[in-house]
RNA sequence: UGACCUAUGGUGUAACUGGCAACACGUCUGAUUUUGGUUCAGAAGAGUUCAGGUUCGACCCCUGAUAGGUCAACCA
């Protein structure tokens, strides 16, 4: 009770069930699995689940296994085993095995047969239809089949000869033999077994039988002493089963535990929707930046660690919740400002002319001030520069962070400079502005003594290197499309992607490397896309700077209101 | 008209297992700032779903309500 304090946090409560078990003698170690099925891309509700299978074993001294549960092999794919390895390692976690519940289909087989010989399981003729019928509802019992009796004997017969091929798809099945009027609905005589004549893109076509999930996931976790078998609270019901095979069994008892899984508010979590999103084109791919798939935000430049960041402050217990956004961007925000390198990008430019500054030169700005060992970085002056067109307000406010006619401001790591022509065409609207800059005002050495509120980032028009800008918004227009009504895509954001295919950069961007995090100054944190190639740069935005000013409808700017 | 799970500020998570509710995000002030960022200082915001009970004392234990969720796929 003592480590609480040192730790700092107080665990949670599976890891309290770990700390006693530990404490009380029941293991000498722990075991821990990452049990994906192969049948999409992973998102940040596993990104959950793997901190805590992980996170638990590392900070307990145990292990995790990664398992994939691939026993349907009518949605499974090597394509997403490929990609879940990927993620993981990604997000910095490495597995003490690597294993299939697929490795263990022979193993199953004979549990299957084990059980039958019990009289624990037998094997059933009727149709998916009628032992729906026979299910009974929640509030009524339901009825033995009629198959319920058959001798020891002839279930094996049976059973073989469904493993040997001889039945087709639906005619036969394996069933436990449990109880058709228990209240849980899971223990009504539960499939074990069903025919597929299906490839496995492991065990090829050797099998034409599949374990369902509840004949394979407890014992494969039993097979491999898992001592903590972590899941999701909709397999609470589960669990009778999951102990009923391992009794019945009389193998390893592991054990199962259930967290509530993870969610984010203006997204959905769940495989079947987001592949949904990338069948119908809603969203480029599994890895569009919008999407909460690991991959996705990985290209959208969220970091590994901000993510387990994330996961660990939006923690574990067993209610159901919807955690805020902002919290996920704050934790991306709190690394990145440490780590990116500052670069000036103008996204909507006005021409600004310095009327009386005649030659080329560099000026030094630092690459980071929040960090001192990222250096110095030499950005190309000139008398026509760029600066963003919302920085130039046409009607000055008291408060000026802004350049306006008669008012002056300072260019980052440059000189102060003072707005004094503006000019329009015949629509009145505003096409460069004129400015004298003040030569004592120099970054640095500045003598000039004159106090501006506002710095604004610039870009020199000679120097300036174009660079197509992608912005993200949220996917949704709500922040639970799972509880609205009608269909989940009928709030889907349609404006959640903005490309800016012309924005101007400093040169010092075209040169610097793959897979580095920058924040474009004033503009928010950036990481370059994988479409870029040759000479095209392109930047996800990976989230914005905090802003502390409001902005009004219309877009126009105004002063802190309250 | 069943079984099971859950209920703490706007959000999420705590409360040393019974000692007058803490932390983070968010929000709002103010200071600093060559990023309206960062940093720093501070504030507001729940009396723990409700009603009883046990107890000197209840977020915590008991009883009963209420609300939300899960379960009737040859999916996992």
């Amino acid at each position: 009770m003592e480590e609480r304090k040192e730790e700092g946090r107080s665990l949670n409560f599976i890891e309290e069930i770990i700390d006693n078990d530990l404490k009380a003698g029941k293991y000498t170690s722990i075991l821990t699995r990452f049990p994906p099925e192969p049948n999409g891309y992973l998102h940040m509700g596993h990104a959950s689940s793997i901190c805590l299978n992980f996170g638990v074993a590392q900070k307990f001294g145990g292990k995790t296994n990664l398992r994939f549960d691939d026993t349907n092999p009518e949605t499974e794919d090597t394509e997403y085993v490929e990609s879940i390895k990927e993620d993981i390692r990604w997000l910095g976690f490495t597995w003490a095995n690597e294993f299939y519940a697929s490795d263990y289909f022979d193993k199953l087989y004979e549990f299957a047969v084990q059980l039958i010989k019990q009289g624990d399981a037998y094997v059933d003729d009727l149709t998916a239809d009628e032992i729906a019928e026979q299910k009974g509802t929640p509030t009524e019992a339901g009825k033995n089949s009629s198959f319920r009796d058959r001798t020891v004997e002839e279930n094996l017969d049976l059973f073989a000869r469904m493993k040997n091929g001889e039945f087709e798809e639906g005619k036969k099945t394996l069933r436990a033999k449990i109880d058709m009027a228990s209240p849980n609905m899971l223990l009504r005589d539960p499939l074990l077994y069903r025919i597929k004549f299906v490839h496995h893109h492991r065990t090829g076509d050797i099998w034409c039988i599949y374990p369902m999930y509840d004949f394979a996931h407890g014992q494969s976790d039993s097979i491999e002493h898992i001592t903590h078998s972590i899941c999701t609270l909709e397999f609470v019901p589960h669990r009778a089963l999951y102990d009923w095979c391992i009794e019945k069994l009389g193998i390893y008892p592991s054990h199962q535990y259930e967290f509530a899984r993870l969610n984010v508010n203006y997204t959905v979590m769940s495989k079947r929707k987001l592949l949904q999103l990338v069948n119908e084109k809603h969203v480029t791919g599994w890895d569009d930046p919008r999407m909460p798939t690991i991959s996705g935000m990985r290209r959208r430049g969220f970091t590994a660690s901000a993510i387990r960041e994330f996961c660990d402050r939006a923690g574990i217990a067993r209610r159901e919740k919807i955690n805020d956004i902002s919290l996920l961007e704050f934790c991306v925000r709190e690394e990145l400002n440490k780590i990116s390198l500052r670069r000036m990008v103008v996204f909507d430019p006005l021409k600004v002319v310095i009327t009386n500054f005649k030659e080329d030169i560099f000026v030094d700005i630092e690459n980071n001030p929040e960090d001192e060992n990222a250096g110095m970085r030499s950005v190309p002056f000139s008398k026509e520069i760029y600066i963003e067109r919302e920085d130039f307000l046409e009607t000055p406010q008291k408060k000026a962070f802004r350049l306006a006619y008669g008012q002056s401001v300072r260019l980052k790591g440059a000189y102060i400079i003072t707005c004094n022509e503006v000019v329009k065409d015949i629509e009145g609207n505003v096409i460069e502005v004129h400015c004298t800059y003040h030569p004592d005002s120099k970054s640095g050495q500045d003598t000039s003594g004159i106090k501006v509120h506002g710095t604004l980032h610039w870009v020199s028009i000679l120097h300036a290197k174009q660079v197509e800008i992608r912005e993200y918004d949220r996917l949704f227009k709500v922040e639970n499309p799972n509880n609205e009504e009608g269909d989940f895509k009928e709030y889907i954001n349609d404006d959640s992607l903005h490309v800016i295919p012309n924005a101007y950069a400093e040169p010092a961007l075209a040169d610097d490397k793959a897979g580095e995090h920058f924040q474009f100054l004033r503009k928010g944190y950036f990481f370059m896309d994988k479409d870029s190639g040759g000479d095209q740069l392109i930047f996800n935005k990976t989230v914005g700077l905090k802003e502390g000013f409001v902005k009004k409808d219309g877009g126009l700017v105004t002063e802190k209101v309250k």
